[in-house]
DNA sequence: CTGAAACCTGAACCACCTTTCAAGTTTATT
DNA sequence: AATAAACTTGAAAGGTGGTTCAGGTTTCAG
């Protein structure tokens, strides 16, 4: 009996009920990027999914519970789409250039993110923190190799990989969430942003 | 008469009412600050501020409306912080150091602005983009000047604006928001963001 | 086939909070 | 001092939407 379950257990046993629930979290995400958590409401949900208000609660505690199994969701899909489109021959700052692109694709594919990760912020200040630790974590670690590897400089470290993250996100946001008109591509994106990084702007 | 005032007119024309408003619109900061918008409410204003409830009607439509009062006066005293560190006599790397530096010392000054700037884009998008916009715009242009003169490299625009001010507010978040226990000082933090930008990562 | 467990249903409960308003108090003006 | 305008008060109206629950339906192991 004694799985590694916490505590009050919702997970679906039947088919059916696995069916619903991915219903559930389907329509969770839609009406959450369109109205945000708080004018989101749980009937608006399960009108989506196209089942009964009560149902709902027999697969989440909670409309901060079917908010944080989203955030958890969708931060796990940013990380896996760069990591997908990494391979292990490329150089440092290529790697860097592909998975800008790669985000970037990520969000235009998936706008929904950016409402339901920023959200996160005020509703599970916890996820938020973690997802961009995670991803911080992840690029300081990249700019580490790079060093040793001697493409890039020596000593690069957090605050380096906190600005190259900060980046990367308000170019998804002004390129992809808020795109116009006439704007770069995100391949164009990339590559400028990666110029900037190999070699700043001072010339 | 005629005034630039748009419709419904709740200035203030006393001494008095001058001081309450004052003493609500602070309120209202922390209290958003503490709560988040949903969570706070009219009466936590107004108890913090030490008037009845029925007050806040006397000076502001609605939550919505102090909100983005709050959220304009912030995005206000961003841009004047930053612009009030600069000197003409600067070089053009120079300014984005100290503009950073500026930035950082703001927010180490009025952590809400974060809080309230985020929150923005849900209760209030329209000032959230401004806000992002506006800054954008003002890097943009210094960007272009600093080409102008032969400091920078030519060609530089909106997406290296728009990557700069990423940078920091990443930077922001994480080194004053989040700041941790042996973390580098805002100094040390817009010293390594310009080294970045002069002159990138590979070495 | 059958009974128990899983799943589904939607009306109703209930707590919470924004906004209104009529009546009272203070301030400015003549 | 008198009067109007500005300001303050707090009870209550009114709306909203998360959550519960008792009863019905479907699934599935034996």
């Amino acid at each position: 009996m004694s799985q590694a379950q916490i505590s009050n257990d919702k997970t679906p046993r039947t088919e059916r009920g696995r069916r619903t629930l991915r219903k559930l979290l389907d329509a969770a995400a839609t009406e959450f990027a369109d109205k945000g958590f708080h004018e989101a409401s749980i009937s608006g949900i399960t009108r989506r999914a196209g089942v009964a208000l009560g149902t709902f609660y027999t697969y989440y505690d909670s409309k901060d519970a079917v908010f944080r199994a989203l955030v958890s969701d969708m931060s796990a899909g940013v990380g896996r789409a760069a990591r997908e489109a990494l391979d292990p021959g490329m150089g440092a700052l290529e790697v860097e250039r592909v998975a800008l692109r790669a985000f970037l694709a990520f969000a235009a594919e998936h706008k929904e993110i950016y409402r339901i990760i920023d959200e996160a912020e005020f509703v599970d200040p916890e996820s938020y923190r973690t997802h961009y630790e995670t991803i911080g974590a992840r690029i300081e670690d990249r700019l580490q190799r790079g060093g040793e590897s001697g493409e890039f400089k020596r000593g690069l470290g957090a605050p380096e990989a906190w600005a190259l993250m900060g980046m990367n996100v308000f170019l998804g946001l002004r390129y992809v969430i808020w795109a116009r008109e006439g704007d770069p591509d995100s391949d164009e994106i990339a590559k400028r942003a990666n110029a900037l990084l190999a070699s700043g702007i001072a010339s």
